[in-house]
RNA sequence: GCCGGAGUGGCGGAAUUGGCAGACGCGCGGGAUUCAAAAUCCCGUCCUGGCAACAGGGUGAGGGUUCAAGUCCCUCCUCCGGCACCA
């Protein structure tokens, strides 16, 4: 069905003699512009006028894949297009570059089976994409075109690196500072050189160290904890043979950014879904650390809870299973239950992680604590419920109170101890909860709670004053404190790849480790023969003998360079800095050039970013801010999420998949064609299998670049996920070919006569100035859909004149550009103008050609429309009155009734109350 | 379970933020043009009843506030995205 109608178009344009002169001629008019734009560099981006004012728009630059571009890509690309178009002709200088995120697994996977270098696949990929996107008339200053695998571009990745290493972040300023700044504690002073380096590594911003890590067999590779999904499988490649695995890492002290990344939130004009991601992610909870003596052991285990005002019912202790306490603690006769359940809680790690969220499991140590408020010994259990990563592996349960530990308690049978009456109007649940039956987690007014010998008593309070009273009291007896927890870990920064930036690290034989000299960046990766990662999960670097090992020329030291390299997140964390200044060569950035376009005001791209990228960029991004590096604390002022990009597909009643190829449509019916059974048509993502994938490539030859800009803009809310129809660009397609006919006469290709120097109509003007005021700000909203269909209705006006105004064709032609620049172009010059429209300024409406003479009201009588008249424009609300009573349907309809009350609303309608 | 978003014709989606529900586009039906088709142009198209004028119903379900509810409030259902033993 569809092929039929991509035949009849794709034939228009190989055979145009066979049509008339002047058809929509998209192919060679998309060409000429580009080739315009190109030649006379028409979106080169200088600050010229420092006073000019600016706007930086930002997309997500993609990774380059070796499948090219698929159609999600060009929706926020057109967006940020349009804005860019936009705001050039409302006079903003505007920078608007396009780069590619280029370092990446899938080039290194073929260059071991290949044995091709990853530098070549990733250049022709990157070709690929620009030419691509090149296509689609994206009004990008190519000059500034970065790609993170460019030596040139990561010298300054590895230099921020350098940066991160050599800071430490004071908890007192609430900033990053120079590790030479560090002040060292006298007794580490005294401790020799050696303690004084320890002390400083522990306090650097990046740090060396064993670490659990993820290990995905397939990809041999470590990964992060969130790039390990909750299946248990490796969120790039799906294998599910991942494994825990020590191995030494780099890590970055992310959490001590964790307030000011909350913080910064508040901020940034930031969809907040997105922003409640990031909170979430942050993770940050206040509450208390507590001591509980061991009893019978010279030992205390620190909780973390958010509730030390239900100390009263605190019932036993739970350890982490990794709990370095463990083995002290756990009695002779407890041992073999113990060791054989940290067996079975260490084999469980390597299954699917989703199967221990099901039923409790724990140990009895066989040791008791003493619970400080009121001297009772309590249980001391192991259970995996407990994490050691969080807090400080080790909990006080207080199972009235507390969901989980409830279930614990009532799986092994220990004691429920309710302390806080619950605030509730239900006598049934206020019973049960009171008699230990059932857990009450929110506010009430507390009972049992008093220790009088240790002046402690918070009966009658309710939470947030027993939590209060509570630390004070912990504070005073030097039992705990108040503090604040964050689910955020340090970020496993380290990989154990080739094409990924090397660390400008060296390894020195005596232990010492060294950043490799500013002057030596770019560190460069080396050429390779053998791709192949090491045995032990070491980097295909190691094969890099001769690059590997370095001898200081001063001392004759001995080292070896970081076999690691950096992750994909390193070189898009700061991308939109090099923008700025991208062929600098002796800084990454001018500080004066940093101050006048940051920050970001618009930062386009998909969800799946809404938490990784966006922190780890903001973290970056606000430790080159206490450096001194960057002015703003923010990097991104506003960021939008553009929706998926769906596809219709289609399944039997069994509910299984049917690739598209075997359906056929039978008005508006689909059936299999083999099997001939009907088949119901959905919604799902595009994929090979399924055959519904569409080639952005196939829609510009077939409808041209202009279309298919403006259909990804016109199938819904920018934000909102959307199938993709073919159909659809067709109805654009013909939009365009109407706005084309108003201007060119299609036999001869000269301009239509219709078009002609006259004064335009009242009601012409009026549609031209609605059009222009709401597609302006539309635009400013992005409603693209409805920016459309308000040029739709112009159109559609125009093509009923006989006659056409040049004064209100050509301010249309200006609104049109930002969403399909080439055939504005084209009719913008065949209207006469010599040079491009990208920065005629944006036309100015005027409110008072908006203004209809005669407005149409609809009278309602109790809400219900009755009748509806044409009244002049600036009729009074008496005189609106008396018409609306005065109509035969109104006086039918009221049967005599008396109106009580007449609502006026001016322009819209009467409302007659009875 | 928790957090976030969304439910409107055959379909994608509009609705000045409380003021005529269905703009615009797709699809479909009818007509013009054509030898015929494609393309183009015009008319119609929420549902029900009626030849029609017209009448009644209608924004996931139920209730409420209001002169007036797709829009605000309460209860519930469904779908999508994220998080998930985080103490």
């Amino acid at each position: 069905m569809s092929g039929f109608i991509f035949k009849s178009v794709a034939l228009r344009n190989i055979c145009p003699m066979m049509e008339k002169q002047g058809f929509y001629d998209f192919t060679s008019i998309e060409k000429k512009w580009q080739q315009y734009w190109a030649d006379h560099k028409t979106f080169r981006t200088e600050i010229t006028d420092p006073a000019q004012p600016k706007y930086y728009v930002l997309d997500m630059f993609p990774y380059p894949s070796g499948a090219g571009l698929h159609v999600g890509h060009p929706e926020g690309y057109t967006a940020t297009d349009i804005i860019s178009r936009y705001k050039r002709m409302k006079g903003f200088n505007v920078l608007h570059p396009m780069g590619w995120d280029a370092f990446g697994l899938p080039a290194e996977q073929y260059a071991i089976q290949t044995g091709t270098h990853p530098a070549v696949t990733t250049a022709k990929n990157c070709d690929t994409f620009r030419t691509q996107i090149q296509s689609l008339g994206m009004s990008y200053d190519w000059d500034r075109e970065v790609n993170t695998t460019d030596p040139d571009y990561y010298k300054w990745t590895q230099w921020i690196f350098s940066q991160i290493y050599a800071t430490w972040y004071d908890a007192d300023q609430k900033k990053g500072r120079p590790i030479s700044e560090l002040p060292i504690p006298a007794e580490v002073e005294a401790a020799g050189p050696a303690a004084v380096r320890d002390y400083r590594d522990s306090k650097r911003l990046a740090y060396y160290a064993g670490a659990q890590v993820w290990w995905c067999k397939q990809c041999q590779i470590v990964c992060a904890n969130e790039e390990v999904l909750n299946d248990g499988s490796h969120e790039k490649c799906g294998s599910r043979d991942v494994e825990r695995r020590f191995l030494k890492q780099w890590l970055l002290r992310i959490p001590q950014y964790a307030e000011r990344l909350l913080e910064g939130l508040d901020s940034v004009d930031w969809p907040e879904g997105i922003k409640e991601m990031q909170r979430n992610w942050i993770g940050k909870s206040i509450g208390a650390e507590v001591d509980f003596q061991v009893q019978g052991l010279d030992a205390t285990i620190r909780v973390f809870t958010t509730r030390p005002d239900t100390l009263f019912g605190a019932t036993y202790m739970v350890l982490a299973p990794e709990h370095p306490l463990v083995p002290d603690i756990t009695t002779a006769d407890h041992q073999d239950a113990l060791s054989a359940y940290l067996k079975q809680a260490a084999l469980k790690s390597d299954m699917d992680r989703t199967e221990l969220a099901k039923d409790k499991t724990g140990v009895f140590s066989g040791t008791c604590a003493i619970n400080p408020v009121n001297g009772q010994a309590i249980p001391i259990w192991i259970a995996d419920y407990v994490l050691m990563g969080y807090g400080t592996g080790a909990i006080m349960a207080v199972p009235a109170h507390d969901t989980r530990d409830f279930e614990f308690a009532k799986t092994f049978d220990l004691p429920v101890i309710c302390i806080m009456e619950p605030q509730t109007d239900d006598p049934d649940l206020k019973a049960r909860v009171l008699a230990g039956e059932a857990c009450w987690t929110e506010d009430g007014s507390y009972i049992r709670s008093a220790n009088p010998d240790e002046g402690l008593d918070i009966n009658g309070l309710n939470k947030q004053d027993g939590v209060a009273r509570t630390i004070a009291w912990l504070q005073n007896k030097n039992l705990g404190h108040g503090t604040t927890n964050y689910r955020l870990r340090d970020w496993l920064f380290s990989r154990q790849r080739y094409w990924g930036e090397p660390f400008p690290i060296i390894h020195w034989e005596d232990g010492d480790v060294t950043l490799v000299d500013e002057a030596d960046l770019p560190l460069a990766l080396p050429k390779l023969s053998n791709y192949q990662p090491g045995e032990g999960g070491e980097s295909p670097l190691s094969n890099a003998t001769d690059w590997l090992s370095v001898t200081d020329p001063a001392t004759g030291r001995k080292g070896r360079r970081e076999l690691n390299t950096m992750p994909q997140w390193a070189g898009s964390c700061w991308y939109y800095l090099r923008y700025m200044d991208p062929k600098n060569s002796e800084q990454g950035w001018a500080s004066d050039i940093e101050k006048y376009w940051m920050p970001v005001d618009l930062y386009v791209g998909g969800a799946e970013h809404a938490v990784l990228h966006l922190l780890y960029s903001r973290f970056w991004h606000k430790v080159l801010y206490d450096l001194g590096h960057v002015s703003t604390d923010e990097p991104f002022q506003k960021l939008f999420n553009q929706g998926m990009i769906l596809a219709y597909a289609y399944e039997d009643d069994a509910g299984s998949k049917v690739a598209s190829d075997l359906v056929e449509n039978r008005d508006g019916q689909f059936f299999h064609t083999d099997t001939g059974q009907p088949l119901k048509q959905i919604v799902a993502k595009m994929s090979k299998t399924l055959k519904n994938v569409v080639n952005p490539d196939d829609v510009v030859r077939d409808y041209g670049a202009d279309s298919m800009r403006l259909y990804e803009m016109f199938m819904g809310p920018l934000e909102a996920t959307k199938p993709w129809n073919t159909q659809g660009v067709e109805g654009v397609y013909r939009f365009l070919q109407k706005a084309w006919r108003l201007f060119v006469h299609e036999e001869t290709g000269g301009m239509n006569e219709a078009v002609q120097d006259v004064e335009p109509d009242e009601a012409t003007l009026r549609v031209l100035h609605q059009t222009i005021k709401k597609v302006g700000s539309d635009i400013e909203t992005f409603s693209f859909n409805t920016a459309i269909s308000q040029m739709m209705i112009f159109v559609n006006h125009m093509t009923k004149q006989k006659v056409r105004s040049k004064a209100v064709l050509k301010p249309f032609v200006l609104v049109l550009a930002p969403f399909s620049p080439h055939i504005a172009e084209e009719l913008w010059q065949r209207l006469g103008e010599t040079d491009t429209l990208a920065y005629t300024p944006w036309p100015v409406y005027e409110e008072r050609l908006l203004q209809e003479k005669e407005i149409e009201l609809a009278i309602q009588i109790r809400g219900k429309i009755k009748d509806k008249i044409v009244v002049p424009a600036d009729t009074s609300e008496q005189d609106i009155q008396a018409r609306a009573l005065a109509s035969d349907k109104v006086q039918a309809a009221l049967n005599g009734q008396t109106p009580k009350k007449i609502i006026v609303i001016k322009s819209r309608l009467v409302n007659i109350v009875v």
